[in-house]
DNA sequence: TTTAGCACTCTCAACCTTTAAGTGCTAGCA
DNA sequence: TGCTAGCACTTAAAGGTTGAGAGTGCTAAA
């Protein structure tokens, strides 16, 4: 069912209002903030209406309207119909890009930092996987102790890798050029998924260094399981001036929860932004993005907050950071 | 003035009362939580005497006492005189250390995360300085783009470090050869303060690596200035059921802002485990050690909570991590 | 030095009252 | 049909009163 002209201003205003001052919708609230020319009767029979499609609930009788979950969706659809650029200093982003000498985990936990700091909410960038980054260069390192580093260096930034093999130089240096010569610009999947089938191809020039090669593959599997999640915890000390110490101390918790940070984070559909709001069966309200590089996900970014929160400003931020990135070209 | 034995134990069992169950301590709990033959009207005198002596205070007339912070800090140098090990996981600690293949980075988060999870309390782990840290290894790795990747061992674990310069294979080799040479089994602050001495003695040979290795330098420069700061919110949730509101709130916004954090860290005295009780001027609570390694101070740890917290549990387990840390040798 | 006894103080919870805000409803009007 | 004015009704919030209960300080006696 869709709302009338009417509805739609009050019911948006409505959310907007109580998200700025936390205190309920009246009609005579109503006739204040909008430029609607008719009486606060009228505005009450509106309100009522609202209430009865389940946007807006009284919390007692005569005591003006809140929205509902219902309600917050709304208007966050609305939002994001018209979602546009924000403040966000694009300097940092512009930054973060040209500093891609660093390695991804100092990557992402500039981004969540730039964000936070953007929108003073919590916030919290999940790499879940490195299947989709792009191969640019390898080096394997023998280090004191029968250790090898192995340097892998992707369009995302470095990652690196601590192996307990012992290996020559001259394996390591037969270990980088096999890599390199097969796999420089195929993805980490790729590289994991086919490794074997290259190994099968020639047997015949198998030596040392293979030992080496299924040891860095190993662990490159082990670390494609484990999720590298980093959380910012900008305003969580403004949530207990802002909200409910109840509403503060559900956000509090999740962010304490590394398993549930990464379901929330985990990406529904296909879209671009994707707004949660929160209800009786989740506790907090999230807004994410998906983070893209050269036309692949890499990693997913959310906003986590009350219900009650800046939806506008976030949403906005979080566009011109991820469409940054986004344009961004793996070089 | 020292306490008699009585008061002595009154106190202490008032605090840690009041630590437990968070209400005032009346004459009647004290006669029922301890093993003291007499009344009720003896106690109120003993009790009325602390008061006096400034350890206790009355909320209002008639309502119990809670500690001042100066009765907690009484009670806090009572208890680090016969402090004891706890349960800490020491297998966890031992584990950090059998893998000292990883980064120094790597290495004060799993601290930080062993102590946070074994007191339920936010714990801060700072590296204020490489100065101390001592070199066990050097490589230089020539990268695409005009990169050098330098990754140094130490007794604590990697170091990396990114330079921005063009440098071919030889001069890499060279550097890390002449760094080995002459640094190894040295401190980092002894290389960054001598290098120049070594490098006046030696004006004939130096050649193209010598541009490496100032840039290395510079860079050590700027890392040593950088304050690596590992914070784990572990409990803060919880701290809005234990605490006011308000309470929390302040332990919160601490953990917020790095600067503060870092004051926080640094460390007074020479001893060992030091505790700071909130008071007027600072408003958190904080149980605080220097992390050591061959006798050299690397870092230093701090649980952080409310005026009201357990500290004889938290300050057991940080006696347990950085004794199991300081005992351990830097192979 | 300790104790028993007692008057005193103060919080807390329950209860009531008043006030002001905001509503729903109804009847009348364009 | 939609809008409006008016009015009775509801409710939270604030303020005041009260009684009960807990805990104290003080005093006099052991």
């Amino acid at each position: 069912m869709e709302l009338s002209d009417r509805k739609q201003k009050i019911l948006c205003m409505a959310v907007e209002e109580y998200i700025r001052e936390c205190s309920p919708i009246t009609s005579g609230s109503v006739k204040d903030l909008t430029s609607l020319n008719c009486s606060t009767a009228t505005l009450r029979n509106e309100l009522n209406a609202l209430e009865a499609m389940g946007y807006l609930k009284q919390l007692h009788t005569s005591g003006g309207r809140v929205p509902t979950a219902q309600g917050y969706r709304y208007y966050v659809e609305k939002l994001l119909e018209k979602a546009n650029g924000s403040d966000v200093e694009l300097d940092k982003v512009k930054s973060l890009i040209s500093s891609r000498t660093s390695s991804l985990t100092e990557i992402v936990s500039e981004i969540a930092k730039i964000v936070g700091e953007a929108t003073s909410y919590p916030t919290v960038v999940l790499v879940d996987g490195y299947e989709n980054l792009v191969l640019k260069e390898f080096k394997l390192i023998p280090l004191l102790q029968d250790k090898v580093m192995v340097l892998i260096g992707t369009n995302a930034g470095y990652i690196y890798q601590n192996l307990e093999i012992k290996a020559t130089e001259q394996e390591c240096v037969d270990a980088t050029n096999y890599l390199t010569k097969h796999f420089s610009g195929e993805t980490i999947g790729f590289m994991v998924d086919n490794i074997a089938e290259y190994q099968d191809g020639m047997s015949g020039e198998i030596s040392a260094f293979q030992m080496v090669v299924n040891s860095l593959i190993e662990g490159l599997k082990k670390l494609n399981k484990q999720k590298l999640l980093n959380v910012r915890r900008e305003g969580s000390a403004k949530l207990l001036s802002d909200q409910s110490v109840d509403d503060a101390k559900k956000v509090l918790s999740v962010l304490e929860d590394e398993d549930e940070l990464s379901n929330i984070l985990t990406l529904e559909g296909k879209g671009d932004i994707e707004v949660t709001v929160a209800d009786e069966d989740s506790s907090c309200s999230v807004v994410k993005a998906p983070i893209r590089l050269d036309g692949r996900q890499l990693a997913s970014i959310g906003v986590i907050g009350p219900q009650r929160m800046d939806y506008a400003g976030i949403a906005s931020a979080l566009k011109v950071v991820i469409d940054s990135l986004n344009d961004l070209k793996g070089e």
